[in-house]
DNA sequence: AGAGCCATAGGCCGTGCGACCCATATGCAC
DNA sequence: GTGCATATGGGTCGCACGGCCTATGGCTCT
C-alpha cells in the first residue's frame, strides 16, 4: 500500500483525485492539503511515501513546500500551464515527477508507483526534452556560450571565492574586469548576482 | 610509465624531487613549473597524468592554477603546513590527494601511483580525519549549530532564490528577519555573503 | 522566576554590487 | 580589408547588501 498526500488549492480537483485514487487498490490517499503550509503541517504527524503536488498554490507555494520538506519525500509536481521553465523550477526543488492536469489517471498512479519504487518518473515530453539536452551534452543554451575566462570565474566562485576585490586577485585582472565577465555570465544565464551564479557554476559540475 | 609534472617554487626541492622520482622505474618527470602561471602554460603543450603541486606559490597559487585546469588531472597537494583548512581548500580545488612536505618519497610514489590508477590517495591522518567527521553524521561544527528556520533559508539560496525581497516573500517573514538570518549564517559557517552561502548550502547536500 | 535560544522586527551606516554606458587591443572569419 | 567575439580597463549611479545594534514574544530547561 503506497500512502499519499495530496496538495492542490482547487478542492474539486484534490477531492475527485483523492478519490479516484483511494479506489485503486494499492494506493491510500492518508492526507489532502489546499496549501502549502497546511502541507508541511501534516507532515509533521503523517509520514507519506510519496507527495503529489500542485505549483501554483496561495501562502506557501508547491515548490517553496518541497524545499522546506523535514525529510525528503519523492513528490511529483502537478500543474496547470507547463513550460520548460516551470519544470526546471520544480526538478531543482527536488521534484521527482512532473505532470500536467491533463494527465490520464493511470498515468499519474504509473508515476506514482515509479515514485514510490525510487525511481525518477519521467513523462513522453521529458524525455524527449532529456535527451536533446544531453545531445549537446548538458550545457544549457546559455551555458554553451560561456567563454574560457568566464568559466574560470564560475570556478573560483564555486570555490567559495565571491568577492570582486578577491576574485580580480585571483584572476589577475583589474576589479572593473571581474565585473565586466559577471555582468556577461548574468546575461548568458539569465541571472542576477553572484550568488545565482554560484548555484549554477555548480550545477554545471565547475567545482569539480 | 606515469607522465607527472611538479609544480613548486623552491627550485631546490623541486630539482631533488625530479631527480628523486625520475630514478623510479615507472615514473617520468616530463615537465617542472616555479608557479602557478608556469604550470598552467606548461600544461598547454604538455598532457601528464598527475600533477603535484604546492600550495605556496607565487602569481598563482597551487590552488588556483587546479582550478583553472584546461581539464580535470589527478592532481596531489604538497604543503609545509598542513592543517585542516588547508586540506578542505585543497579538497574543495579538485586535488585528489594530499601530502605534507615531510612525507617520505616511497609514500609520495605511491600516492602517485594511487592518483593515477584514478584512485584517492588519503594518507594515514586524513583517514581518521575524514572517519571522525563521518562518525557525527558529515556536519562540519558550524554546520550543526544551524537552525531550521536558517536551513529553509539556505535551501532557498542553493534553488537560486537571492535576493532578500525574494527570500523574505518565499519564507513569510519580513526582510529584516531574512538579514538578520542570514547574519546568523554567515557568523555560524564563517562565511561573508550569499554566494558563499549557496556554495556551502550545496555542499551540505541542502539542494536535494 | 530566571536564564537562554529562537524567530521575529526594526534602525543606521558605509560600501560593494549590479545596470548601463564607453574604449582599446587582439584574433578569427569571410 | 570589414566585421565580430573576447579580454581587458574605465566611469557613474542608485540601491541592496553586510555589519552592528536594540527589542519583543515564545519556548525550554533548570
Amino acid at each position: 500500500m503506497i500512502k499519499i498526500v495530496i496538495a492542490d488549492d482547487h478542492r474539486l480537483l484534490l477531492e475527485g483525485l483523492a478519490d479516484a485514487l483511494s479506489a485503486l487498490p494499492d494506493i491510500e490517499v492518508i492526507g489532502t492539503a489546499g496549501d502549502g503550509s497546511e502541507l508541511l503541517s501534516l507532515l509533521e504527524t503523517s509520514e507519506p511515501d510519496v507527495l503529489i503536488v500542485d505549483v501554483e498554490m496561495p501562502k506557501v507555494t508547491g515548490l517553496g513546500a518541497l524545499r522546506r520538506l523535514p525529510k525528503p519525500i519523492p513528490a511529483i509536481v502537478v500543474t496547470m500551464h507547463f513550460d520548460d521553465e516551470q519544470r526546471e523550477k520544480a526538478s531543482r526543488a527536488g521534484a521527482i515527477g512532473f505532470m500536467s492536469k491533463s494527465t490520464p489517471l493511470p498515468d499519474l498512479a504509473a508515476a506514482i508507483r515509479a515514485a514510490f519504487a525510487g525511481e525518477r518518473f519521467v513523462d513522453a515530453d521529458e524525455l524527449t526534452e532529456v535527451l536533446d539536452r544531453h545531445r549537446s551534452p548538458l550545457l544549457d543554451e546559455g551555458a554553451a556560450a560561456l567563454t574560457t575566462r568566464e568559466i574560470e570565474l564560475l570556478r573560483c566562485l564555486a570555490a567559495g571565492v565571491s568577492s570582486t576585490e578577491d576574485l580580480a586577485h585571483e584572476l589577475f585582472i583589474s576589479h572593473k574586469t571581474v565585473k565586466n565577465h559577471l555582468a556577461n555570465i548574468y546575461e548568458k544565464l539569465a541571472i542576477t548576482d553572484r550568488a545565482q551564479a554560484a548555484v549554477e557554476a555548480i550545477r554545471l559540475g565547475l567545482n569539480r
